[in-house]
DNA sequence: CGCACTTTTGAACAGAATCAAGTTTTGTGG
DNA sequence: CCACAAAACTTGATTCTGTTCAAAAGTGCG
């Protein structure tokens, strides 16, 4: 993890511009925040840096530094059992905010990890908190993160505990393609850079049955995967399949 | 849904007296706030009401009122799919705080019905918002309730995608058995008002498989389960059963 | 006491895990 | 730019676990 090189006065102001389309303060923080707070919430956000594809953001039991949101790229966040094994628990992409977990206990009690290379900022919590005070449409649009990731986690999780293999597979791919959708990105052509045991782990299912699952979306006409490159060919289809509960 | 008939001054004071010990303020909200805080937190506490068993709190899709704190009881969350099948979600007890998911969307996003008879807290958010511009300490109990609540989320349906059916039924009793324990119940012995549907429901596995799991568990002498009371008899065995994975 | 509901148990079946090759892709260094 | 090695992906055969359906036994409430 390392710092981005911004070392002259231009570099810094094109970071400070490219900032001001920063998830961060618009989706998360600073929806119908006035300009004052906004530039507040700006001075609070700590630093941007870099992840390379591979690389930990944070691990397991690492004092709470903070929150950190993605500006772009791919992380996923994953616990160990008692057997070193890892058990995939959340995909995150740009716009996302992760460290949540640490806010309660004061260690990160995930590991967080770059699936391609990522463009993180650092929110430092106290600082997040202190303008809080100040800002009741903070407040408000914290506690209102918060929800959200918590009905998405239940929903989400409900949805994948049942069902075949190619039906949480369906219900991953139209997770991630409104996700991007809601980010202005295309909702019937992205990248996942995310290998089949990683989706496995995710959805409760092997490596091998992945691969198969996306083997019958192929066939069934509703999906098309070429290694990490995802092609949604009929939405309404997987939804159907979704729905279906089958 | 009624509310208590508390008609007469003598019932209110008893009923004032009461909520002292409620974990609304103590385990939730009220930690470390001081006497003039607590003073505003019970007067926001709208409401004490009972539900019976098989009652519902609220449905999907009612507008939200607040957050309930339970006061007593057990309580299940769950959501329905596209053919109506039900989905458990959660399984909630004395101290736990349901509603969390209205507060992005405005409305209930979750069945909330009760398992056993239970007794409720009404919370209307606005005021506990209001109150919580003044009370630093609060807001931090809120955000910590709020992370509280993702981790325990994450951590347990991750224990639960993955492992046989023993080791998903003992990972539920360790996680029922340890928030009893923090409540200041028995770890070892206590109701699980739950019918094996419902548990499968929550684990992803049929009321069949369920049965069989605690006879399973029973043979191990890990645990028994005479219809819907539950002994622990061998807490290290079943964390030893959780952690080893299988 | 009897009825409705939950739970237990059994047998056949289905889906995914696992193990093992074989193939494609990716990345690295010459 | 190519060759090689490592990693990721596909595919097949077998095994295992849990599902489903059905029937019997137990429980609780009127």
């Amino acid at each position: 993890m390392k710092a981005l090189t911004t070392s002259t006065r231009q570099k810094q102001a094109a970071a400070q511009a490219l900032c001001t389309g920063c998830e961060v303060r618009n989706a998360c923080f600073g929806r119908d925040v006035d300009a004052e707070g906004l530039r507040q919430l700006d001075q609070a956000i700590e630093r941007r840096f870099r992840l390379a594809a591979g690389e930990n953001l944070y691990r397991i039991g690492d004092p709470f530094r903070g929150l950190y949101a993605i500006r772009s790229g791919y992380l996923k966040t994953s616990i160990r059992d008692d057997r070193g094994r890892e058990q995939v628990v959340g995909l995150h992409m740009k716009g996302d905010v992760v460290g949540v977990g640490g806010l309660e206990s004061h260690f990160y009690i995930f590991d967080v990890s770059a699936l391609a290379p990522s463009e993180l900022c650092e929110i430092p919590f106290e600082k997040l908190e202190t303008l809080a005070r100040g800002l009741p449409q903070l407040r408000r649009n914290m506690v209102k993160m918060f929800a959200l990731y918590l009905n998405r986690d239940s929903g989400t999780h409900a949805l994948r505990r049942k069902g075949s293999a190619e039906t949480r597979l369906a219900g991953l791919l139209l997770d991630f393609s409104r996700r991007l959708e809601a980010r202005g990105g295309d909702p019937a052509s992205f990248s996942l850079p995310v290998s089949r045991e990683d989706i496995g782990s995710h959805l409760g299912l092997s490596a091998a049955a992945v691969g198969r699952a996306f083997a019958q979306l192929n066939e069934l006409g509703l999906a098309k995967a070429s290694r990490r490159v995802i092609e949604i060919t009929d939405s309404a289809g997987l939804r159907a399949l979704v729905s279906s509960g089958v």
